[in-house]
DNA sequence: TAAGATGTAATGATGTATATTACAACTGTC
DNA sequence: GACAGTTGTAATATACATCATTACATCTTA
């Protein structure tokens, strides 16, 4: 089991859209072709991502642009504007049917539920300690490190 | 997305063993019967905590008992025991094509994994605190809460 | 008005979770 | 030792989620 890729395709656009902000045409193409997938799969993350106010688009106007600071927004932004963990159901698939003829099948929901949520909540904290102003500065340091600064010019 | 079920039957399988373990027959048509699932299912989940070193059983002679003490287990040790998350490929599901040849593409895997290892080792790490004694604990605590200690006796 | 982009519905392919059937291997009892 | 009952496990089917892709209406800019 895993948590959905369009939880790294939002983080992907919003640091794309940082680094390439001054060229134009940044368009959903663009994105796909940085990401490696469809188009269409680009502009649904974008659509939730709008929706969540971390960036801005315009119907027919190309390229989105960000609608917050790289340092106001944490991956648990993304992960929550994404719904890569539905918010009724939680991270945890409990069995649905336990017996509540038995002691123990009619109690081990609720007993277990307290410390299930915990640790949802644990790894959720942990994805608001890093903002993507930390991501966008890592990316940037990578590609220096690797001495080829001027490839920062494409993504061909 | 979610965290599959055998987890939660995992638990529910360790604190059943206890519970009923004056019982004799306590098989995996029993257990089936308190959880709400196939006798298939709880034997494959036996069979990943036996393999765990969790519980002990024997083909043929009916019935399963602990290998630990309760308060030497943890909700982690089950969750590893099942499987719930694969070791290789971890919680987060990357996009697996980023394109090299852009600098975004080429870094945001590396820049971002460590964060993602954190986050599940967060959530892992929660786990790790909660023992089965407190499940069990709770357990029975909350049935004599509900005032109905004498149905410890059945699980129909 | 034309060209190009976004937003979104619809459909299909693929993979994973769970249920179920079937049966060989094994144990304890008579 | 034969038998009844159980475990261990493979094989298959169904349901559901993810991701890819096509299609097209809506909108913007030149």
């Amino acid at each position: 089991m895993q948590i959905g890729s369009k939880f790294t395709i939002g983080v992907h656009i919003i640091t794309a859209l940082d680094y390439f902000k001054d060229r134009d045409r940044v368009n959903s193409e663009f994105l796909a072709g940085s990401i490696g997938v469809n188009p269409v799969i680009v502009r649904t993350v974008i659509s939730e991502l709008r929706e969540a106010g971390l960036v801005k688009t315009r119907r027919g106007s190309s390229g989105a642009e960000l609608a917050r600071r790289l340092d106001e927004i944490t991956l648990y932004d993304i992960y929550k504007a994404v719904g890569s963990v539905d918010e009724a159901e939680g991270l945890f698939h409990f069995h649905e049917q336990p017996n509540q003829a038995c002691p123990v099948g009619r109690n081990i929901h609720r007993v277990l539920d307290r410390h299930l949520l915990n640790a949802q909540r644990a790894m959720e904290e942990s994805l608001k300690s890093v903002t993507l102003a930390e991501i966008a500065e890592d990316t940037r340091q990578a590609v220096i490190d690797a001495g080829k600064g001027q490839e920062k010019e494409g993504n061909q």
